[in-house]
DNA sequence: TCATTCCATGCACGCCGTGCATGGATCACT
DNA sequence: AGTGATCCATGCACGGCGTGCATGGAATGA
């Protein structure tokens, strides 16, 4: 039994097939094959069922990988801990896209000046694609929305932000000394894609409220959405840290009168994972940030 | 990082020494530290003090040995699961000396029958080295006398034996009717060094009897005992079991009257560690041999 | 029937771990 | 202080094992 043996057979079984997990490890199909005939040997029975088109686990097959993944973030975890001086190091974060470039880019700078031997790896993605992630052990800390729904994972909310209301200057909401909820109702939206949780937040808001906000145009990023709502498409709701950055005057920013909305900004991560003093130093800076207190 | 590596690592941690891990390993001590150079290496910083005399582990080192026996531990295990059909396979049992040749023959004969294609590995050692061997992983059961004083360990005791006091024919005890604890305290013993439990048994009851027996002679096994015994040279206490195999007319066995003295046979295993059904069945055979209703 | 998609096998190559010989450092003993 | 012993590190050459390339064999779909 070899390390290699046991990396090549996880990435088979995630991949379902010799050819694509031999892409994947940058190996040819038949020394991959040869591997997992020597492994199968070793065990004395098969850990695929060879299927034509594709390759599945056998319960054998099933209990390696579940040991396999174990003795690897055993592993893993071991080098981190014993290579770990606080100072130098890798550390993957993962970010929703809408929060990512409104919040990060301050808090990566202070990290970049006080640890200058670390380096930080930013992976952008939706909410699920990060929990994932971070249970996989593939990245080590997710800045997303709360609330997460997972277990088995470590919360620490950092802030609670508010959701401006945002059109163009010349719209009707624009002459009104204030703005409620409810004169949000018959007026187009541009929201984002459903996979973005904000997306969720707002109509959520809008139907505590009793109606049920009519999307005129979805975009998958925030900075399409501002976009749109100065072409006069719609309306939308945008959260503050990303008004900071927006130097337009095509658009104006307001707080709604009455229960506002808002969004909880948290840090996850994988408390089964070994937790560097580089992680908790990060963790550190996001709460520390400017954004924190505004 | 390689499985090769860390096997090596934890011999010559085990060995605290690259020459003599490298005898053990069947390996030349040049490529043993050029082995560990490489973990040395990838982990940034070494895992061995080296010393003039001896090696020692590091703090890393430390950490390093605890992870990878854990990892091996898994590995075993696993295979172990995978490959068990319940039939075949093997089974390193440990016992006592003073158990292992009254007990384990009828019991492996039994077992040999039930299961013709299993391999039985007999380890006789003292109840320390057993305990010991079974927290690492090197034994999957122990045939013992409780109580064992081992925390982390699966206890369940088989049954309960008398001890007999044992004496040549012309010995003066024979006339008696009755032989009583007090008889015996003027008489001279012949008893087990005290590495074995069975010595302890044996002066723990004497000693609630309010009198330490007189040890003329020690020996290191019970057959050398009897023989002593046979040669006048002093009574002793022998378990039941040892009696059946004892064909010789030198010696009269008699059970003493009032609170007689036993001592209860054991089988313990490491609970952490995976449970092969060919192991259950073992610990079955154990429980329904003959001795356990004698 | 033919093209396609997979995994397995035959064969030759090259790298990496290994053994042998030796160096360098530290003790123990006289 | 000198000498031999002990122990780990290094230089060098070899050989086994995993690998890539080319190809076979089986199942599938058009």
């Amino acid at each position: 039994m070899d390390l290699d043996q046991l990396r090549y057979f996880l990435k088979v079984a995630e991949r379902q097939s010799f050819t694509r997990a031999a892409e994947d490890l940058a190996l040819s199909q038949p020394a991959l094959s040869r591997s997992i005939q020597k492994l199968e040997e070793e065990l004395g029975r098969p850990v695929f069922e060879r299927k034509t088109r594709s390759v599945a686990l056998t319960d054998a097959g099933t209990l390696l990988a579940s040991r396999a993944r174990q003795v690897f973030a055993i592993l893993a975890d071991t080098k981190a801990e014993i290579t770990d001086d606080g100072q130098s190091g890798r550390l993957r974060v993962g970010a929703i896209p809408t929060i990512a470039p409104y919040f990060l880019p301050q808090v990566l700078r202070e990290f970049a000046t006080a640890f200058p031997k670390a380096t930080v790896h930013i992976h952008e993605n939706t909410t699920d694609a990060l929990l994932k992630a971070l249970t996989q052990g593939e990245i080590d800390l997710a800045v997303l929305a709360a609330p997460v729904p997972e277990k088995y994972l470590e919360i620490e909310e950092l802030f609670t932000e508010e959701l401006l209301v945002v059109f163009p200057p010349e719209h009707p909401l624009a002459t009104k000394p204030s703005i409620r909820i409810g004169d949000l109702e018959p007026l187009p939206f541009v929201l984002l894609d459903e996979a973005h949780c904000l997306c969720d937040t707002i109509v959520s808001f809008c139907r505590q409220r009793s109606f049920q906000p009519v999307a005129v145009e979805r975009t998958s990023q925030l900075a399409m959405v501002q976009e749109l709502v100065a072409l006069d498409h719609g309306i939308s709701m945008i959260p503050a840290m990303a008004k900071h950055r927006d130097q337009s005057d095509r658009r104006v920013y307001r707080s709604l009168s009455g229960r506002k909305p808002t969004r909880t900004i948290a840090v996850a991560w994988n408390p089964y994972r070994f937790e560097s003093r580089l992680q908790r130093s990060f963790r550190e800076c996001l709460r520390e940030s400017p954004h924190a207190a505004a």
